[in-house]
DNA sequence: TTGCAACCTATCTAAAAGATATATCGTAAC
DNA sequence: GTTACGATATATCTTTTAGATAGGTTGCAA
């Protein structure tokens, strides 16, 4: 068997959380994963599947709710096992498609014109990313650093499941972990922009200043 | 047609450079895209296929280098107009699988020692990876700024294809770009250490320090 | 009571990744 | 000289992933 199957694990530690349908799985890396993770209905459902035929997990219709055809599964012993040795084993790393990147890099024999666009329109791109970025970050931070809580944060929690368990478990490690992954999508978004800012005047001027920018002096 | 079709412009893109081989593509690539591109073999070969159905490619076998089946595909006029359509065409996000990032999120109801340890992995990885990159700007950033020409830079001029035609052209353009691109790249993965620096303390301690990190002073 | 938007499960097709099959050439060991 | 091996090179096979969409239910408003 040759392939990685990356997003059965992904799935499986969703799963480890609490039981969820796959709706519920789709929403929930929309909101918390999606600057470094995604998947599609078109996997959820296949590995869910395979995930009940191997054991990892059961499929519970439940008529409860409403009286929708409503589907949750839930993780068995097994495949919580099966979850904590992937996470010991080694990761490749991390793999990108830049469509604006490869854009400017595919121009670079047609002048200098095209790439300053694509450069221009690739920091717009990246401070509307990065803005929106902020707004969840400063969200969280209030969470993490008051008690009492606010109604952004009640918006958060319903968003992530948390609306379910009123007391049973505080969420306080989720939440710090979930405000740190964030980070790191801020801190690159920054970076890109921060590129934008270094690249552009090179591309127009056509060479590179003598003087390079000041945090080189590491 | 529900699809982006993403490789087949990348490909069309690099044979807009030069007539290339599949496996000419592939090494280019590798060489000077990989860390924000990728394509296989198993894209390439259909996609050239499909480019030549299409009229946007015509497919040389090539006797006469060494007698090997040696194939070379050329772009066509009709292709570098379908080029140029797609580059005016608006781009999407940078898409991004990261497998520790997401190994690291999904730990965050089992304690903080799995994280811990995935946070490490990260920057080593990380670190690992920035020290590539930056070799290769060393060479590049020599190859600009002056006239003659190390043999790194013989090497690098190799591996891009710019081995072929001495005079008819001087590359500085392309050599140019492709020093912008990699600095994205090294700016992307400093800021990917400086992340696992700034958020192992934190969740070693367990909470966010009042002070937070000094750039914070926007 | 119709219409429609949101919710929810699920599948279909196309695109992409990764491993591998196949064949040629150069060269070095036997 | 011929056999073995590694590098070059084209190509396909299978699995995985992405994106669009189908199809059904529920709640609500015109």
């Amino acid at each position: 068997m040759p392939k990685k199957a990356l997003s059965q694990y992904a799935i499986l530690g969703l799963l480890c959380w609490k039981p969820m349908s796959g709706y519920d799985i789709k929403k929930l890396v929309e909101v918390g994963l999606s600057f470094f993770w995604n998947v599609s209905y078109g996997q959820i459902f296949p590995v869910l599947n395979k995930l009940v035929a191997e054991g990892w997990a059961t499929k519970h219709a439940d008529p409860a709710s409403g009286g929708r055809g409503r589907v949750a599964y839930e993780v068995t012993t097994k495949g919580r096992k099966a979850f904590k040795t992937w996470l010991g084993e080694p990761s490749g790393l991390p793999q990108l498609r830049d469509e604006l990147k490869l854009k400017f890099f595919l121009t670079s024999r047609s002048g200098t014109a095209d790439g300053v666009r694509l450069l221009e329109e690739y920091g717009v791109q990246q401070r509307e990313h990065l803005a929106m970025l902020k707004e969840s970050e400063v969200v969280l931070r209030v969470a993490l650093s008051q008690a009492e809580m606010p109604d952004e944060l009640l918006e958060l929690r319903q968003a992530l499941g948390w609306d379910d368990q009123p007391d049973t478990h505080d969420h306080a490690n989720e939440l710090l972990v979930f405000y740190l992954t964030l980070r790191s999508g801020v801190l690159v978004a920054e970076a890109r922009v921060a590129w934008v800012d270094e690249v552009l005047p090179i591309l127009k001027a056509g060479k590179i200043p003598r003087q390079k920018s000041s945090k080189e002096t590491k």
